[in-house]
DNA sequence: CGCCGACCTGTAATTTCCTACAATATCCTT
DNA sequence: AAGGATATTGTAGGAAATTACAGGTCGGCG
């Protein structure tokens, strides 16, 4: 989409202005509605990342979404499967749905997420990781059919959906208490000493307590993570953030 | 400062455009110093989070500082007393140096270095913290005497300093992309299955191959990440970005 | 061609992990 | 005072991992 005529600069910067008049979450969605539709976007997310004890829904910050595709994604649980989810855990930067990369044969869930999207008129779509003081905290994902991504657009949707994002968090602040109290610090402990290669007995030593209070700890943790050993668990912690070495 | 005639917008936007053809960090730099230049600043530094063992001078990725106050700041350690500094690591918007607080009869070393900068033409300033994948990276703090600190201008120095960081990240860093050939494709498949909860012999069973073969790939990846077991490898691998989940 | 590294497989002994069964103590909240 | 979460420890057996021995094919490179 080249033909499209406004100034994409001038936009990203009123819709800033805009922003700090709104004063519930809903006016946000409509601001960020209007904006992006001039780049050809019809829905979008704001959602923080899941663990494996919550569901998709608890952590959706703002949306506006097809209706039933919400529903389906929710139920289908496709947060675990999705490839733009996955990358946005892994780079810093804005980046474009098509350069997810997942392998069709190996990872078929995803294949799914990402055909079944485009039947709801999800086609292509551009994601902002928002990434804060403890790491990755939310994806602003938005999509469409016919978009206007270029090298010029792209950092004015970067700008406007970091100051949504940080409008959003303002308003629902209160709301936004995403548990880092999942595991219990002596699991915490324990996973930190097992990802250092530390076994159940090192660990034990090092902590002054026995062996089995150690493996007690892990098994607790691979519970809450829903990992089905210690090296499971590790990962688990690592990729949500629980632990950080 | 409310008199200068010229459009931010506009000029963040060109500024990010012509940070793609800068091939090297003085051209950023002098990129930096040209733009900045239009909304007041006169000195900038781009610096990452000194751990205790680590120097000030080594961590400093891009800077257009004084003569003289460089010095003076790394002989001083004063990145241990920096109020700004401090407050960029709990703080994820940018904010003015008036904001970062200190008590000038608690902390004696927080009010020398703001008053000790201010000789040096550094009266005001505006800090963007720089937050990464696993938190706190870096901030671009920047300062003069004059500035053109608006709720309209902030935003633009806001999308400037990101992209002129992510650009020196690139030229800086190979770092980036030293790695995937640290491991053979099946040692990162099969550590990728041991992070997903495999054992060796369900691993072997997806992949074909024998349960012995996947301890023998685990194994030749802990020598290489010099890991003690199969958990602290996939740890280490998760760490160093050599497999994702 | 010979060397090297990736890849593959086998046996066997030892260590560590995982699970299932309990049980006691502390702290905090209702 | 009761209930719940956390932390602690025990026994014991089967599953898995780790280590140490040894050997095979294949493709690229000097």
């Amino acid at each position: 989409m080249s033909d499209r005529s406004f100034d994409h600069a001038t936009e990203a910067f009123e819709f800033i202005e805009r922003l700090d008049d709104l004063a519930t979450p809903q006016d946000i969605v409509d601001a960020m509605e209007g904006s992006f539709a001039l780049f050809g976007f019809e829905n979008f997310i704001i959602t923080g990342l899941p663990n494996p004890k919550e569901r998709f829904d608890q952590v959706v910050v703002l949306k506006k979404w097809p209706a039933g595709w919400f529903d389906i994604y929710a139920k289908e649980d496709y947060v675990r499967a999705d490839p733009i989810i996955r990358l946005c855990r892994n780079t810093v930067q804005p980046f474009e749905w098509t350069e997810a990369p997942f392998d069709r044969a190996l990872e078929p869930r995803a294949a799914e997420v990402m055909d079944r999207a485009a039947d709801f008129r999800m086609r292509q779509g551009f994601c902002l990781p928002i990434h804060g003081i403890n790491g990755y905290e939310a994806c602003l994902s938005m999509s469409g059919v016919d978009l206007d991504l270029s090298s010029r657009t792209k950092p004015a949707l970067h700008l406007m959906a970091m100051y949504a994002f940080e409008r959003a968090r303002q308003l629902l602040s209160p709301s936004i208490h995403r548990g880092p109290d999942l595991l219990t610090p002596r699991e915490r402990e324990t996973l930190l000493w097992a990802a250092a290669g530390k076994s159940a007995a090192d660990t034990g030593g090092i902590l002054g307590i026995t062996e089995r209070t150690v493996t007690a700890h892990i098994v607790s943790a691979c519970q809450k993570l829903d990992a089905t050993n210690k090296t499971q668990a590790v990962a688990r912690a690592m990729q949500y953030r629980l632990i950080s070495l």
